[in-house]
DNA sequence: AAAACATTTACGAACTTTTTATAAAAGCCT
DNA sequence: AGGCTTTTATAAAAAGTTCGTAAATGTTTT
């Protein structure tokens, strides 16, 4: 493992990237750009950056729109810029799964500093990981690719996510609220039929008999509850 | 796992502490304050924090030196908030340790967001289970389950809610209508037909022998009174 | 325009809550 | 004590919910 840190910038103006580009250069982190979401997306996926620095205003993708679509498959440093100082777009970036939020404009070695305490905490060393595994499933974030028993399946979007979601609380009682924020988003958290239909989906895929399921138990009145892989 | 966090408030001026200790208590965070670094770290190693909210000037010891104490024992999620913007004192501070620097006045909704933002990415905090416990009863509140005596038993959602009322004022004698208004809302404490039933069917169901209730007893006229388990 | 996906609607089975009826127990009065 | 009234206990019918499933309707993508 090298210890320079790639770094990805996304804006669409060239002054500010070729500024950034400089200054992170310098400092011997090892620099990309893309001046939209779309194609940081695919930088991303080519190249597994350790920290992505991204302006809000973008052509394609706005910074709010991919902060969320990055948090789906990865938890790495997201510092965000932007001019709009509003109180209401920054919560809203940070919600969306910003680490940090820079107003320009900003100072080079506060953003250098900002980068320094981002990389920091941000769990030690390699590659941020993009695999769910355990004995039964294998779930590629990356790749939106997910194998059961040794055999790949395909999931729509939302099946896939609410699979991860689920997944990644396994053992633990999940409740009908919290699986509906998580993926439906905040408006949606009485829609409880939503719940029933793509857990249903999801059983009819996954389980190996959907009526009497193995993975998805439902904790009647509660919530739902995937049962974790036997030691 | 208590989804209540805890937050140390570290700053010297009342005014500050008194609004957030207000802003984050009503946001469901537990709070305690310190008015400077040598009582916050007192504060620290009693209660064990989630994260810190701290000011940088300070008697005693100030923010930056704070961090760097902190950052010996502990990698919690650190705040600064400061009135001074100068980029040497933020670059200093965040190299100090701080997780983030946020610059007096802020919008409390920024700084609430910006908790978020750290508590999410601070290594997922030991998960507490919520347990209710005695000799012969273990609650489990998130995944709404009861043991009796080391069986499990199955209860209806009106069921638990009034079971786990009675055992949390357990000892006390409790009115039909601080139980009515507890379970079923402000409207309907004249119901007390509901109680009857609802206890009747409990008792069936924890009790050794239904009609000679050894936890649940009634007191005529008044109410009831779960009786606490023998020393 | 077709295909893929998301959302909404409908319905039966299982289960829970509310309501009703009746019995048992406890207090009260002469 | 016996008769009357009020409170409590129990059982069961009636009304209301939740959940799984299938199918219809919208919406987005290709």
């Amino acid at each position: 493992m090298s210890d320079t840190k790639k770094v990805l910038v996304v804006d669409d103006e060239p002054q500010i990237t070729r500024v950034l580009r400089h200054s992170l250069t310098a400092h011997r982190y090892d620099v990309r750009t893309a001046a939209d979401g779309v194609s940081a997306l695919d930088t991303f996926h080519d190249w597994h950056p350790d920290l992505i620095i991204t302006d809000l205003q973008m052509p394609e993708m706005n910074g709010i729109e991919f902060c969320r679509e990055i948090r789906k498959i990865s938890s790495l440093p997201i510092i965000v810029l932007s001019v709009r100082g509003e109180e209401k777009t920054k919560v809203e970036a940070l919600d969306a799964g910003a680490d940090d939020y820079v107003t320009k404009p900003f100072g080079i070695d506060e953003l250098l500093a900002r980068v320094r305490a981002a990389l920091r905490r941000s769990p030690a060393g390699d590659e941020e990981l993009e695999l769910l595994e355990d004995d039964d499933f294998r779930i590629d974030l990356a790749k939106h690719e997910v194998a059961v028993r040794g055999t790949d399946l395909h999931l729509t979007p939302k099946e896939f996510d609410l699979l991860v979601f689920l997944f990644r609380n396994r053992g633990k009682v999940i409740s009908h609220r919290a699986i509906l924020t998580a993926i439906w988003g905040g408006n949606s958290t009485e829609q409880t039929e939503y719940l029933r239909v793509f857990v249903g989906q999801l059983r009819k895929k996954i389980e190996i008999d959907p009526s009497q399921p193995r993975y998805i138990r439902t904790e009647p009145w509660v919530g739902y509850r995937f049962l974790p892989a036997p030691e």
